[in-house]
RNA sequence: GGGCGUGUAGCACAGCUGGAUAAUGCACCGGCCUCCUAAGCCGGAGAUCGCGGGUUCGAAUCCUGCCACGCCCGCCA
């Protein structure tokens, strides 16, 4: 509790120094406290035994003793040596109220680019590429809440053999000929047949089962061979006749986004750094860096061994014709990408560590700095990897609609008295934002096994519940306008006692304090989950609240109550809006 | 074979820059709707923190060995 930190360190450095020991250590060991009954900072004791030659039990007796009274702090307690200090609610309540809980502004706020999801626009958006999007777009709006300036970027494959492939087929197969090839396959939903991303998927599998199937598999690959490498050149009219024939699937594929909450400030294609000669400049630069190896055929690679990379430590970014790597554009998408951020982050799999590694090396080797990356693991279904291959996955679009269905379900008995466009929109913001906390409530770079009833599940513990808090408060706020339209929350109310404030306002006070400090580590380390826990707290919290302090009680309207409910719905609101989780006034 | 990551109640997940009785949810058992929405609240039970060593006053947390799982080790993207 940062809140409470600021304004009592000093007195436990006095009280420290006061029995001769080194408060200099003050500011790191004094931290959160762990055990939430026992206080809100806590001082272990242990590490200063030694030097004052005392227990630390006594140690935490005397600082007890030695400590200062202040108005922020209700209890000083001494327990197994720890030195326990609790805020006192009522000073939490006036600093909430003044405003005064936001971490200050020397903690700078900066411009961060973040890219996240850029995958390959040949078929539609599927669970297992859904971590990224969501952990992405969740890590755009938490650097959003608190106050950094926000781009998000999508990294557009426009070259390159999966593209070509997509190219090739819709240019030289029918619709008949696709579905022949597939008909041991179940077909498309009937629901997504118009669809352009469902349905050109269908060319880009029929295709790569002519490349690795049909009589004319070497033909074919040789037509493929040539546009990517025309396009690896920049070929103009051939990368345009590749955008022809993605820019539909990519649509279709920001649809579903779109439908999740996930939106993007701007689309950069790697070709550009080909076509404006970025990436022949580069090369030219890398091959007369010191570490800079040559392969037989006239390949160029970067021992980056010498680096510290272990493992195989060749890093080659130019190819023996003279074209680029992938690896070697993302390196000119960097440098472009460092030029209008100060903090730039990249969403990737864990399959990207080396690359990411090798780009990050390279990058230091030319001066610059190295991106922050978010790493995560694949999803999987219980019966094992998600393969588009093998056609075990599961399309975003049908556990979209499977979410929305079973809202509506659980909505049509609990409240049947709404009207269906009613329902529909609330099932609708119920179930995409339950799938999304599903994914964004687990750390990144655990395995995720995707099971239909987790990511339907709408209790404790669910963007659902969360919802609901909110929704209460609305609700509250809705019966006290109805009272009096006038009433206003209010900085200058009479509060409660602290010995008559319930536990239920006590803990939403300590949980709103700690906002900031939970929503400044998530972005600081990038774990939206830690965010996603804080939210789960915080609605709890509500919770309470709501069973000890009823803010209309025959016809009256309980001021300071209602003051410390708006401030609440606040956080909520925006604690949901920083998750993507839709904020409902009602459900 | 080498590199990186993960392993915490039946299941899922937090805690991991060393500190108290290892937090939370699901499932399980028991209570609460004449009272601001019960998608809620209260209580109960459930854990050799993968296994073995080491460092320390103190280890889920740090070091080391082993085991299991995932990912990578293309002049692919």
């Amino acid at each position: 509790m940062k809140l409470l930190k600021n304004e009592v360190q000093h007195l436990v450095m006095e009280a420290l120094e006061t029995l001769g020991g080194d408060s200099s250590l003050v500011e790191k060991m004094l931290q959160a406290s762990r055990e939430i009954t026992q206080g809100d900072l806590t001082l272990p004791c242990f590490p200063f035994a030694k030097a004052l030659g005392m227990a630390p039990v006594a140690i935490a007796e005397n600082l007890k003793d030695a400590m200062k009274p202040h108005d922020a702090v209700s209890d000083v307690t001494a327990v197994n040596g720890y030195l326990n200090i609790r805020a006192s609610p009522s000073w939490l309540a006036k600093q909430l109220l003044a405003g005064r809980s936001r971490h200050a502004a020397d903690e700078i706020r900066t411009d961060v680019l973040i890219e996240h999801t850029s995958a390959n626009p040949n078929g539609p958006f599927h669970v297992g590429r859904a971590r990224n999007a969501i952990l992405g777009d969740t890590l755009v709006r938490l650097h959003r809440l608190w106050g950094n300036r926000v781009t998000a970027e999508y990294y557009v494959d426009d070259m390159g053999k999966q593209v070509a492939v997509l190219a090739w087929a819709l240019e030289n197969m029918s619709k008949q000929e696709v579905e022949e090839l597939l008909s041991d396959r179940d077909p498309v939903n009937s629901q997504w047949m118009n669809k352009a991303d469902h349905q050109r998927v269908r060319f880009y599998q029929a295709a790569q089962r002519r490349r690795q199937e049909g009589s004319d598999a070497e033909e074919i690959e040789k037509a493929i061979g040539s546009l990517v490498h025309a396009s690896e050149h920049g070929d103009e009219s051939v990368l345009e006749a590749f955008e022809r024939a993605y820019q539909p699937v990519l649509d279709g594929m920001l649809e579903t986004l779109g439908r999740l909450g996930v939106h993007f400030d701007r689309f950069t294609k790697e070709s550009t750094f080909v076509v404006n000669g970025d990436v022949a400049d580069l090369m030219e630069e890398l091959s007369g860096l010191g570490i800079n190896g040559v392969a037989e055929n006239g390949a160029q690679y970067l021992d980056l061994g010498q680096r510290g990379l272990k493992g195989k430590t060749e890093f080659f970014y130019r190819r023996g014709d003279g074209s680029s790597l992938y690896a070697t554009r993302d390196i000119a998408y960097h440098r472009w990408k460092w030029r209008q951020c100060d903090r730039l982050v990249n969403v990737l799999g864990e399959d990207h560590k080396l690359q990411a590694q090798q780009v990050g090396l390279t990058l230091v080797e030319l001066g610059e700095r190295k991106p922050e990356v978010m790493f995560y693991s694949f999803i999987k279904l219980p019966e094992g990897k998600m393969s588009t291959r093998r056609g075990n996955v599961v399309f975003m679009d049908d556990l979209l609609e499977e979410a929305h269905a079973h809202a509506k379900e659980v909505l049509k008995e609990r409240r049947p008295e709404l009207s269906a466009s009613e329902v529909a929109n609330i099932a609708e913001a119920v179930g995409t934002s339950a799938v999304r906390f599903n994914i964004v409530n687990v750390s990144p770079e655990k395995g995720f096994t995707f099971r239909w009833e987790d990511a339907l599940s709408f209790e404790a513990g669910s963007a659902p519940f969360i919802m609901y808090s909110h929704t209460r408060a609305c609700s509250i706020r809705r019966r006290v306008q109805e009272i009096d339209p006038h009433a206003e929350p209010s900085s200058s109310v009479d509060m409660l006692d602290e010995d008559q404030m319930p536990e239920g306002l006590v803990a939403l006070l300590r949980t709103l304090a700690v906002h900031d400090d939970r929503l400044s580590k998530a972005v600081r380390e990038h774990r939206p989950n830690l965010f996603a826990e804080y939210m789960l707290h915080l609605s709890t919290a509500y919770n309470m609240f709501y069973r000890d302090c009823y803010i209309v009680q025959n016809g009256q309207i309980n001021t300071f109550f209602y003051t410390v409910s708006e401030l609440a719905r606040a956080a909520l609101k925006g604690g949901m809006e920083g998750l993507g989780i839709v904020a409902l006034e009602s459900m």
